[in-house]
DNA sequence: CTCCTGACCTGAGTGC
DNA sequence: TGCACTCAGGTCAGGA
């Protein structure tokens, strides 16, 4: 499902209920997600106490008091429902977190992920730079850091085409196969073009659409297309938004032409090739 | 290094 | 109804 939108919609759920809650009962169904659960994980998480989650990427990170880092990465197919009410077990549940708000409400907070591509990992807070996974991601799109001087650099003498560079996570963290298409086609570039032939302006171009294109999405509770809900059961509406991705022979909003689909690395992408040059 | 492919896994949809 | 096949929002390991 997710990429930076869902899983930022996710975050902003979890921080308004977790906010120094204690742990009370965990439950693992399955510990062969994408990677194996580990051994310790209920002994360590256990009694220890929620703090703030934050993202990086699509990384949901969350701080304990025990100065540790709660991991969960979604996947292709993730999605963490929060609920009070008396837990019934749906198919596909891996793990479920019981936590004890401030003023002693009961949250369960379930791991929900049919392909299981997501995982949970606990690790302590000083080894979160040096995580194997974490280390190598880029900036993210809606920081400062993610700027023109940056993406020249990152892109000078790449042969790789725009849309494998926007989706590269060691380059930008957080953007995947919708928003690809989505941004390029805001900025009126073809996915196809070679990273090193796009000049400044075009440039200027893919960090304004990026940073409009994910914070409008933000703002509707992101895409719901397939698995997508928000920790309440809510959709994302950001779907009615899309330009191209999934619009294959439709009319192109701009100026009517049919919307193409292509494979690029093995993942559908959609313009149109009379506005994207 | 860079770039591309295959693999991981389940479910939904399509066509016969 | 059933079977075979394709595709799906991610990303890592391995080979060219």
């Amino acid at each position: 499902m997710p990429e930076l939108p869902e899983v930022e919609t996710v975050c902003l759920a979890l921080s308004k209920i977790i906010n120094y809650s204690k742990v009370r009962k965990i439950k693992v169904f399955r510990k062969d997600l994408r990677w194996e659960i580990r051994k310790k994980f209920i002994t360590d998480l256990q009694e220890d106490v929620l703090i703030k989650p934050y993202r990086r990427g699509k990384y949901i990170l969350i701080s304990t008091l025990k100065q540790k880092i709660l991991l969960i990465h979604l996947g292709m197919s993730g999605q963490v429902k929060i609920s009070s009410n008396k837990y019934n077990r749906a198919k596909h549940d891996h793990l479920i977190i019981n936590i004890e708000s401030k003023y002693n409400k009961i949250y369960s907070l379930i791991y929900n992920d049919p392909r299981r591509f997501g995982f949970i990992d606990l690790f302590k807070l000083k080894e979160v730079e040096h995580h194997f996974l974490l280390k190598k991601l880029g900036v993210d799109p809606l920081g400062n850091e993610f700027n023109v001087d940056y993406l020249k650099k990152k892109i000078s003498n790449r042969s790789k085409c725009i849309k494998s560079i926007l989706m590269d996570q060691t380059i930008i963290a957080g953007l995947g196969n919708i928003y690809a298409s989505e941004i390029l086609y805001k900025a009126k570039i073809n996915p196809l073009r070679s990273a090193d032939s796009l000049n400044l302006k075009h440039l200027k171009s893919i960090i304004t659409s990026t940073k409009f294109t994910l914070k409008q999405s933000i703002s509707m509770g992101g895409t719901s297309i397939k698995d997508h809900l928000q920790p309440d059961g809510k959709l994302g509406y950001f779907v009615q938004k899309l330009q191209v991705y999934g619009k294959k022979n439709q009319n192109c909003n701009n100026c009517n032409n049919l919307i193409s689909m292509i494979f690029i690395n093995n993942r559908s992408t959609y313009f149109c090739s009379n506005c994207q040059k």
